[in-house]
RNA sequence: GCAGAGGUCGCCGAGCCAGGUCAAAGGCGUAGGCUUCAGGAGCCUAUCCCGUAGGGGUUCGUGGGUUCGAAUCCCACCCUCUGCACCA
């Protein structure tokens, strides 16, 4: 292909060959170890990752050039399910799929066939994707390259986890997932196909007695209204049940007693009846032995939950319908031989007060949105508008025993506790919307038990887990937040399955530790991996006591090696290893990883490291989208890492993609952009090359000092943004406003001749090298340099060039255009003749005498002609100063502090032959002879007399 | 619903934490000009509105408020994105 490629080829065999980026431990300098987290291996890596990754890479190779040693090593992701499923799926010869994977992976025929094994397909990944990671240049130590099925692996993993067990972080219990009856497995999203985002709810069951020893179990989300019941609602269509359920007496719908037997209870069914057999009975508030009528409910759902709905007309729009409905069509009742009269007497019962309603709430919200009856849609839209605004606002009111006096909120977990305590409550679970398997089987929820959680629910892990975060950096430090609430947010975490990949439980029977949960402290892995593979290590010498060794210090390395077959020198140097490099500098994921893996992975140092081992720095960044939309294989806008590079080169995708956002923005990967880039760069070969090849003269006067100085500015953005992972914008700087200083240069001066100007250049090479590396090898080693940019000293500000004179002469000039600029167009003159008169002695004396007191503070204007009145050169001018203060006072306060305090410093003398040192510049810029005059000059040329109102730095101006 | 992040001049995006330097960086796009055999690229100029002198007017999701002064601080509202569990 392309030059591009064939020189970013060279220099990555180049940096292969030289290993530069193998790092060993060296006491001598400080060390800095960054991660990525792996990547899961049942597919390509896109550009996705290229985007996090390049992130890490750039501040990698930025830490390197800083002397640092720097560490970053990667490896792949085989744990877990999908990759099962995926080859299962060619397997089974899925049209569809195999299509992607040939089309989109762009996966050989020949390789495809092989993928029936699941291992090799995963196999196959990691070799594409090792070799798309070396393609783009990233500088990573690959000798300490895994995966997560090898054995050496699971050895790491088990002593994790028996030292979790022993801390106590594992616990026990039950579950409840949605579940495929048919596949006896879990239905996780990805395996629906219906019912995306479903999660099972939790019920209270309401245990109203219908009689000494059979429950009514009505199904709530709001077990507080219990004081406002009026009544019950069954359907009289539907079948309902009398049961068993674990040894008491329930009457449930049918759907219900199915669904129970399902969630941990024994369910003996002994009769089946139509729902209207119920009505017209009564039945007793297990609180206050009231007992109330049993009513026809036609909008009752057998299906949800225990198909059995109390009804609290005061608070329940739908119940208030309904009751108005029977109310008002008392003919319906007559079938049931229920007493018209005394339905006609039901009246609400209110229990919460909440602002902006009265006694009824329900009855309020129904007139004011004039729903009709319990059909209408807005009945749905009442129902949670009033629900939330009781359950955040609502107070419980007298009628509410020992609850009364609190809201809702407050007191919703313990009244739920409380009764069931007293057995008037229980509860189920069920799915607020269908969810239907892959396989096309309705799922239901199904309570697991004997799960294994790792209990992030524990207080003083939680505890933990925030100290560490509270020690270490963020970026952007928007997210520490977003973290602090993670950790209070997770509960128990299931950490193993019955299927997949992945290390067995030690002490399990067929559990496998779970993805998101054998992916927590690897890193640390990394640091002794390189010797594991070196020196052949087997899995059976990896024992728990030789990682207690290894990272706890524990035990002698001479009694261990006898028992291991490890060298003690290998035990030692391993030792030394994780010492030397951990914890981890930074780990770069975006922003969908916080919520699970990053969190994770904080919990889990905190469990098992001492502090000083705890992760130094978490970047987050944004997700990245293909032309503005999300990236999805299945809607075709997927774009492999490969790809890119093929396509626009390394350094062209590198840059496109950090010049995409920062922070936890979204960036978007566009086409056009990577390829505008591509051309950029190109041109900045074409320029460079030309710098180098003119470079000869050792001029170093004015342009030269501000071309430099300039840079010493650039120097400190670049890094200062770099050190914050603030790649967007040290790219945007190091890329674009360097180019602008240099164009800036050309133009002023014509031609870039001064070896100054490659002196620049090389600065500008080294700020660009972490972003774009290969094409800064190139021109670094165009330049002369015998050695790696990679490998370059990072520029550092040197004080000695920083020439604040140089740089407000420039901006005296590029102000004097602007104005310039600004007349013509107001004017709409096509000069011929542009006159500029500058200010006189005494005007840059007042000037000065008012500047230095603007940058001590504010300045008033008699004070200021009061001490000039003292000055004798000033007296017979009085009148003039007089009319002048005003002007520098308005033009002053019109900059920055910043910008007055630099203007005190130096003293731009020679305004007027500054000005006349650009003459040729400013005549080709207005097209004009231009002429420079001090104000008072016999000689000038000043038809409107304009030459008076000369400023210090800016001068008056004459076109025509 | 809960949590987190956002809504800026055609687009992408700085600025907001530390209020005045902000008609608001930079990139892209668009228009005009220069250069080039041509294509491309490069360079220059313009790009909210008005203005025959460096000025003025109206803008930073919407509506209020604080302040001499708000894109920036406070309150309310609307909208968008992301995550929400046994799944990587």
């Amino acid at each position: 292909m392309s030059q591009t490629k064939q020189i970013e080829e060279k220099w990555q065999k180049k940096w292969e060959n030289a290993r530069i980026f193998e790092a060993d431990p060296d006491p001598q300098k400080k060390k800095m170890l960054v991660t990525f987290p792996y990547p899961y291996m049942n597919g390509p890596l896109h550009v996705g990752h290229t985007f996090t990754a390049t992130r890490v890479d750039a501040y990698a190779r930025f830490k390197r050039m800083q002397g640092y040693n720097v560490l970053w090593p990667w490896s792949w992701h085989w744990t877990g399910q999908p990759l099962l499923g995926a080859s299962e799926r060619v397997a089974k010869g899925d049209e569809a799929y195999i299509r992607v994977l040939r089309e989109v992976d762009g996966v050989p025929e020949a390789e495809l066939k092989k993928f029936v094994d699941p291992l090799y397909m995963a196999q196959y990944y990691t070799n594409e994707g090792r070799s798309a990671a070396t393609r783009i240049g990233f500088s990573i130590d690959w000798r300490r390259e895994f995966n997560t099925v090898m054995p050496t692996y699971q050895k790491f993993i088990e002593w994790q986890y028996t030292h979790l067990k022993e801390k106590g972080y594992v616990t026990r219990g039950t579950h409840p997932v949605v579940w495929c009856p048919k596949d006896k497995s879990p239905t996780g999203d990805h395996d629906r196909q219906v019912g995306e985002g479903v999660t099972p709810e939790e019920y209270t069951l309401i245990k109203y007695k219908l009689d000494e020893k059979t429950y009514l179990p009505a199904a709530t989300f709001r077990p507080e209204t219990i004081y406002g019941v009026t009544n019950m609602w069954i359907n009289p269509e539907a079948a309902y049940v009398e049961a068993k359920v674990n040894g008491e007496n329930w009457i449930i719908s049918q759907e219900a007693a199915e669904k129970l037997k399902e969630q941990e209870r024994t369910v003996e069914v002994k009769r089946v009846f139509k729902g209207r057999e119920l009505i017209g009975k009564s039945f007793e508030n297990p609180l206050t032995k009231a007992k109330f009528p049993i009513l026809p409910g036609w909008f009752v759902d057998p299906k949800q939950a225990s198909g059995v709905v109390y009804s609290v007309p005061a608070h329940a729009p739908y119940d208030w319908l309904a009751l108005k409905d029977l109310q008002e069509k008392p003919e319906v009742l007559k079938d049931f031989g229920v007493d018209v009269e005394m339905v006609k007497q039901i009246k609400p019962i209110s229990l919460i007060a909440v602002e902006g309603f009265g006694e009824y709430p329900a009855v309020e919200i129904v007139e004011q949105m004039g729903i009709k009856d319990q059909h209408d849609p807005r009945a749905d839209e009442a129902t949670k508008a009033l629900y939330k605004k009781e359950f955040h606002a609502g107070v419980l009111k007298q009628n509410c025993g020992r609850y009364a006096g609190k809201t809702v909120r407050e007191v919703k977990d313990t009244l739920i506790r409380d009764f069931r305590e007293i057995g008037a409550a229980d509860s189920m679970y069920d799915l607020p919307d269908p969810v239907v398997c892959r396989c096309m089987t309705p799922c239901i929820v199904k309570i697991l038990s004997d799960q294994w959680f790792l209990n992030y629910s524990d207080p003083a892990w939680k505890e933990k887990a925030k100290e560490a975060v509270a020690q270490m950096q963020i970026y952007p430090d928007a997210a520490r937040q977003w973290f602090i609430a993670v950790i209070d947010w997770l509960k128990e975490w299931a950490c193993a399955r019955t299927t997949g990949f992945g290390t067995p439980l030690p002490w399990g029977k067929g559990w496998i530790i779970e993805t998101l949960s054998d992916s927590t402290i690897y890193m640390s892995f990394y640091t002794i991996n390189k010797h594991i593979r070196q020196h052949g290590i087997k899995p059976e010498s990896l024992t728990h006591e030789i990682f207690d060794y290894v990272f706890y210090g524990k035990g002698s390395e001479v009694a261990l090696s006898k028992t291991s077959g490890i060298s003690v020198e290998v035990l030692r140097d391993m030792r030394a290893e994780f010492l030397y490099w951990y914890p981890f500098d930074l780990r770069v994921s975006a922003k969908e990883l916080v919520p699970n893996h990053l969190t994770f992975c904080i919990f889990h140092h905190a469990a098992l490291f001492p502090p000083e081992q705890w992760p130094r720095a978490i970047g987050v960044n944004g997700m990245l989208m293909i032309e503005g939309k999300q990236m999805h294989k299945s809607k075709g806008n997927f774009v492999t890492m490969k790809n890119a590079v093929e396509r626009y080169g390394a350094d062209a995708t590198r840059c496109a993609l950090l010049l995409g956002a920062e922070g936890m923005d979204d960036p978007d990967w566009r086409g056009e952009n990577a390829a505008d880039i591509r051309g950029k760069f190109e041109s900045l070969h074409n320029l460079a090359l030309g710098i180098i090849e003119k470079a000869k003269s050792d001029e170093a006067a004015h342009l030269e000092k501000w071309l430099l100085s300039k840079m010493q500015q650039r120097i400190a953005e670049v890094t200062r943004n770099l050190e914050e992972l603030k790649t967007r914008t040290a790219l945007e700087i190091a890329l674009f406003e360097v180019w602008n200083d240099f164009r800036w240069y050309t133009r002023r001066k014509g031609e870039t001749e001064a070896k100054a100007v490659q002196e620049a250049l090389e600065v500008w090479l080294r700020l660009l090298a972490p972003f774009a590396p290969h094409i800064c090898e190139e021109l670094w080693s165009a330049a002369g340099k015998e050695n790696f940019i990679s490998l370059a000293e990072w520029p550092r500000v040197d004080e000695g060039k920083v020439d604040v004179l140089a740089e407000e002469r420039e901006n005296l000039l590029t102000d004097l255009i602007e104005d310039t600029l600004n007349v013509l167009r107001a004017t709409k003159i096509s000069p011929t003749r542009v006159c500029y008169y500058t200010a006189n002695g005494w005007k840059w004396s007042v000037y000065r005498s008012i500047l230095e007191k603007a940058v001590q503070g504010e300045v008033k204007v008699n004070e200021v002609m009061k001490e000039l009145a003292k000055d004798s050169s000033l007296r017979e001018n009085m009148k003039a100063v007089a009319s002048f203060v005003p002007k520098v006072l308005k033009t002053l306060s019109k900059l920055p502090n910043e910008r007055k305090a630099r203007l005190a410093k130096v003293e731009i003398a020679n305004e007027k032959e500054f000005i006349e040192s650009a003459l040729g510049f400013l005549e080709e810029r207005f097209n004009a002879k231009v002429a420079v005059y001090g104000e008072e000059d016999q000689a000038r040329f000043d038809p409107k007399r304009r030459a008076a109102l000369a400023v210090p730095g800016q001068p008056a101006i004459y076109i025509e």
